[in-house]
DNA sequence: GACCAGGCACATC
DNA sequence: GATGTGCATGGT
């Protein structure tokens, strides 16, 4: 990886110290695109294990499936979902995303996946219940387009190293990987995985630095 | 029993 | 613009 100015090479040496410490994350776990799709809805501040019941609710049902789930009741997918939590919010959300992927690709995909990332984004932060991060998401995961996926784990991470203030907002710190890194989909796919995986067993809210394979790189954390 | 998890929209100031 | 709150389940 080739990059330009102290703050890219820190990030690539991030990236790098990762992959060596937790090998490839192989993500989004999801046998399809449109499972990937509605996991980044039903994810939304909860846990994944909570989400995968939800799912395998809908695969019981056979309810996985674009033109299935527009056709079933808002109610009744707010039960199926009950596990991921917010089920209501996020039944409401999921027929929204749906709505669109229905009216404009008849459901498919692929159709979508010619769009350009700049206007799926725009399209998809159209659609109530989609913010930033689920919109990147769906954009890196399921169409697998080039976008830095910000998640609450990688602005700890960030911030407690100094790398952005409290106050930056989503679309700096986005930035901040974007501009510093190859727009290579299988680069920004693994290195957000590996930023969760690095919150999860260090980067918590009571950190758990001992044996955290960032401080090597980015030094000790300041709080 | 408190705290946390791969957010977002909306109300209020 | 910033800050607060509702939405809800299941694990630690």
């Amino acid at each position: 990886m080739k990059l330009h100015g102290p703050q890219a090479r820190v990030l690539g040496r991030l990236y790098q110290a990762l992959l060596q410490v937790f090998g490839p994350q192989h993500w989004w776990p999801g046998e399809t695109a449109f499972e990937v799709m509605v996991g980044a809805v039903l994810t939304q501040n909860t846990n994944w294990k909570n989400v995968e019941r939800a799912i395998d609710n809908l695969k019981e049902h056979d309810l996985l499936d674009p033109h299935a789930l527009h056709r079933l009741d808002e109610e009744k997918l707010a039960r199926l979902v009950q596990p991921s939590g917010f089920y209501n919010v996020k039944a409401r959300r999921l027929k929204a995303l749906i709505d669109w992927l229905i009216e404009t690709a008849d459901g498919d995909l692929t159709r979508l996946r010619r769009r350009s990332l700049k206007r799926l984004r725009r399209e998809l932060l159209a659609v109530p219940g989609i913010g930033p991060e689920t919109a990147d998401s769906i954009l890196l995961y399921a169409l697998e387009k080039p976008a830095f996926v910000v998640d609450a784990y990688t602005r700890r991470v960030l911030l407690r190293h100094g790398l952005i203030d409290a106050g930056a907002t989503y679309a700096e710190t986005k930035a901040l990987f974007e501009s510093s890194l190859p727009r290579e989909v299988s680069l920004l796919n693994e290195y957000h995985a590996l930023l969760v995986e690095l919150g999860k067993r260090h980067c918590q809210p009571r950190p758990r630095c001992r044996d955290c394979p960032a401080r090597a790189v980015l030094g000790e954390p300041l709080r």
